[in-house]
DNA sequence: CCACATAATCTTTTT
DNA sequence: GATTATGTGG
């Protein structure tokens, strides 16, 4: 990172004084550099009108209001080189910010080739990074040490769990997963411990978790750490506590640029203020028909009020359509037009006719399955790249059907953010290593790797280290050092844990002598760390120890421990996008900012998607953040979208009954194709979407129980491999049932489950006591009285 | 203290 | 079904 044009980063040697003009907000000067620049240089001509707008209007506070597809990046990037090309300002003394590693990644790519060397120079990460950025400069101010170590949700979730232990708490009913959302969401909402009055905390955990707060803020700081949230909340503590540091960026950020500003949350939203308050030059890109991270914290509000935050903002509005087909956007327009809350923007396009977006539905999700990765194999023969094939699920499980099929037929695929390398195991563990080699006073890190491998330190010892260092209001390490002193410890656990000890006083005076690489590899080594796994005959040991090799070789590219510590809680997201020619499948958040020829959205049933817990938790806007989602997925696609949904599908262990996703409902019939073919077991696989009265409003079965349906239930066998080996096919005709007939505690039969007795409804969703099969939720259309 | 068995919980999305 | 918390015997 450390360029020719790169930041002299030492804050004392801002350069303040710098020789180049310093265009003031709105300045005359700006104008005067812009008319003595070439008057068009090339990098603007291939802007559209609007695109040129947001590029050169650049100073003063700007919206750009950037639906899918329309150049919002473009526009990003070409507005830095704009402001550097004007010389309007050196790379340090811009700020740009985005949310995922992946778009500064590409950020960065695609500035540096516009402006080479420059952009090294620079303050261009996410959030986070920023923050971390600044944090480390000022971390004394805020209570930390500048080596803080940063946890990720694991780690926070241990602590959590020590305190509501410690608070006599009953976990089963306050888990600490609940516990760890509220404090997320206060930090979400820039309040720190101090700010939260007692009334707010609600019912958790009887009305102790402001209190939980405090010692969970407590704790963290003894250890010298931070999670994600502090990361930003410290940064608010530290401007509004100590105004000659805010100061200092003010006078440095001369231009500050925001990705995806819908998804700010309130802390995200005063810190850029904040900043933005010196030069007044920030300009926000963002959509709020894109806005899927509410549940995060987001506050689409933050994009719905930005004129009035940000006094003579200048909007400008990105509504053509460079990537998808008129019948995509018809499709995802018709969509999202279904809510309320919108600042309205009409994407069009000039491209030509391509095909309508295809609607199919299945038996169960393995035949979806099947049928997806069929048409891969169709597009594969017709000379399409896989890398231009995207499935997009709603929720990280759902990927495991195609990995599995895929697998079977041999067609290449990645799960984008899947199982990432750092979580695993053995990487964590040995991180685990290095963080206490850096930060003593990391105590997670410790207790994670004081038995791994075992070494005769369990439950007991580590009890009386934690006693030991409550009593002494010391970090865990130094308690365990202290345990020494005693006699608390048996003979053989005192040798071991002395001999630990000593080991990572060793490793410590190593820290700074040896190559990154040569250091990890002796930690390992010494520990009995990669002994252990050497020793272990379980099947994953030998990949264990390739990932360790893996990590070995990577430490290489950082200049620090911390730099690569901080790189590991940061960059979750190691870089699998390689060049390899192979399906992508990931979530629809995962989606967000990419674009593929050809997309599946498989999985549009109800409950499933829209999400029923999403629901359950955040009603009508939860509901409309579902369907952003949905227009997020379907404009990703540029030539070809298919979306699908089963009738039946296995969760865990259970085989649920399922409804077509009210969102196929709200797709345009003209734009869309229902596959009028027969399900293979010669039936559509939903009598209600034939063409004729496709996309009117029709009776939704939930509430015309009248129906007559015809059901057909298949039961096949195949081998490990796919192999059919046996289908047979049962038709399940039903009586004419009369409407709402159901109620508490009546009798009913289950093709499936058999007898049962109905303990509750809520609409068409029955609670059922099944004599034999025990309790499920079964959807009302699949019972019938007995 | 550890190894193995059983039981509970999980599946919404992530920096 | 799979991973992780809890329990029991060595």
């Amino acid at each position: 990172m450390a360029g020719p044009m790169s930041d002299p980063f030492d804050l004392d040697d801002i350069p303040f004084d710098d020789p180049a003009p310093a265009p003031r907000p709105g300045g005359i000067a700006a104008r005067a550099l812009a008319a003595s620049a070439p008057l068009d240089p090339p990098y603007l001509k291939t802007l559209n009108e609007s695109q040129h707008e947001a590029v050169v209007t650049t100073d003063g506070p700007v919206l750009v209001l950037a639906g899918a597809g329309t150049g919002k990046t473009r526009v990003l990037v070409t507005r830095i080189a704009h402001i550097l090309n004007l010389g309007l300002a050196k790379p340090w003394e811009i700020l740009s910010v985005t949310f995922t590693n992946r778009a500064a990644r590409e950020m960065r790519d695609r500035v540096g080739a516009m402006v080479g060397g420059a952009v090294d120079g620079i303050w261009l990460g996410t959030f986070h990074s920023i923050g971390v950025r600044i944090l480390r400069q000022h971390a004394e101010l805020v209570g930390l040490k500048s080596n803080f170590t940063i946890i990720d949700r694991d780690d926070q979730l241990r602590v959590l769990k020590q305190l509501l232990k410690a608070e006599n708490i009953d976990e089963k009913r306050w888990p600490a997963r609940a516990l760890g959302s509220i404090i997320d969401r206060w930090k979400d909402r820039g309040l720190t411990w101090q700010q939260v009055q007692h009334e707010d905390a609600g019912e958790f955990a009887m009305g102790k978790t402001a209190t939980l707060y405090r010692e969970y803020q407590q704790r963290l700081l003894t250890q010298n750490a931070a999670d994600f949230g502090d990361l930003l909340l410290h940064c608010l503590t530290l401007f509004s506590e100590h105004k000659d540091v805010l100061e200092i960026y003010h006078r440095r950020f001369r231009y500050i640029l925001v990705d995806e500003y819908q998804d700010t949350n309130v802390a995200q939203y005063l810190w850029l203020r904040l900043l933005a308050q010196g030069q007044r030059n920030i300009c926000c890109v963002g959509d709020d028909d894109q806005s899927i991270y509410g549940w995060r914290g987001a506050e689409v509000g933050n994009i719905l009020r930005y004129e009035q935050d940000f006094p003579g903002a200048k909007v400008v509005r990105l509504e053509r359509n460079y990537r998808s087909t008129p019948h995509i956007l018809a499709a995802a327009s018709a969509l999202i037009a279904h809510n309320a809350d919108r600042l309205g923007k009409t994407l069009w396009t000039d491209v030509a006719d391509g095909e309508k977006v295809r609607v199919r539905g299945f038996w169960d999700g393995e035949e979806e399955a099947r049928a997806i990765a069929e048409d891969v194999e169709d597009l594969q023969r017709k000379q399409h790249r896989l890398d231009e094939i995207a499935i997009l699920v709603r929720a990280g499980y759902q990927t495991r059907e195609f990995e599995d099929r895929f697998l079977v037929i041999g067609v290449p695929y990645r799960v984008v953010g899947g199982p990432r390398f750092y979580e695993r195991r053995e990487i964590r563990d040995a991180i685990g290593y290095l963080r206490v080699v850096s930060q003593p006073e990391d105590g997670m890190a410790f207790e994670r790797i004081v038995n791994a491998p075992k070494r005769g330190l369990g439950e007991v010892s580590l009890q009386a280290m934690h006693r030991l260092a409550r009593a002494g209001q010391t970090a865990l390490l130094q308690a365990a050092q202290d345990l020494l002193g005693t006699d608390e410890l048996r003979p053989q656990a005192r040798t071991s844990l002395g001999n630990l000890l000593e080991s990572f006083a060793r490793w410590r005076a190593m820290k700074d002598q040896l190559p990154l690489p040569e250091l990890v590899e002796t930690i390992l080594d010494e520990s009995g760390y990669t002994e252990m796994w050497q020793r272990d005959k379980s099947i994953d040991a030998p990949g264990r120890l390739d990932n360790l090799r893996e990590l070995v070789h990577s430490v290489g590219e950082y200049e620090s421990l911390t730099d690569f510590l901080d790189h590991v809680s940061l960059v979750m997201d190691h870089d699998n996008s390689g060049n390899d020619d192979m399906v992508n499948i990931m979530t629809l958040h995962a989606a967000k900012g990419l674009e593929f020829d050809t997309v599946f959205l498989p999985g549009w049933e109800e409950g499933l998607f829209p999400n029923q817990r999403s629901l359950d938790e955040g009603g009508t806007s939860a509901l409309e953040e579902e369907r952003r989602l949905a227009h997020v997925g379907m404009t990703r696609a540029r030539q070809s979208l298919r979306i699908s949904f089963a009738q039946s599908r296995r969760t865990f262990a259970e085989w649920n009954s399922a409804i077509p996703s009210r969102f196929i409902d709200e797709l345009p019939v003209d734009s869309v194709e229902v596959a009028a073919e027969a399900s293979v077991w010669g039936q559509p696989a939903y009598g209600r979407h034939d063409d004729a009265n496709f996309g009117a409003p029709v009776e939704k079965p939930w509430d015309s129980p009248g129906r007559r349906r015809m059901h057909r239930r298949n039961h096949r066998t195949v081998t490990r491999d796919g192999q059919l080996i046996e289908a047979r096919a049962e038709a399940v005709d039903w009586d004419e049932r009369p409407g709402g007939t159901c109620s508490e505690g009546d009798r009913v039969f289950h093709q499936k489950f058999g007898y049962g007795l109905i303990e509750s409804i809520d609409g068409n969703r029955l609670d059922i006591q099944f004599d034999k099969a025990g309790f499920k939720k079964v959807i009302d259309s699949f019972v019938r009285p007995a």
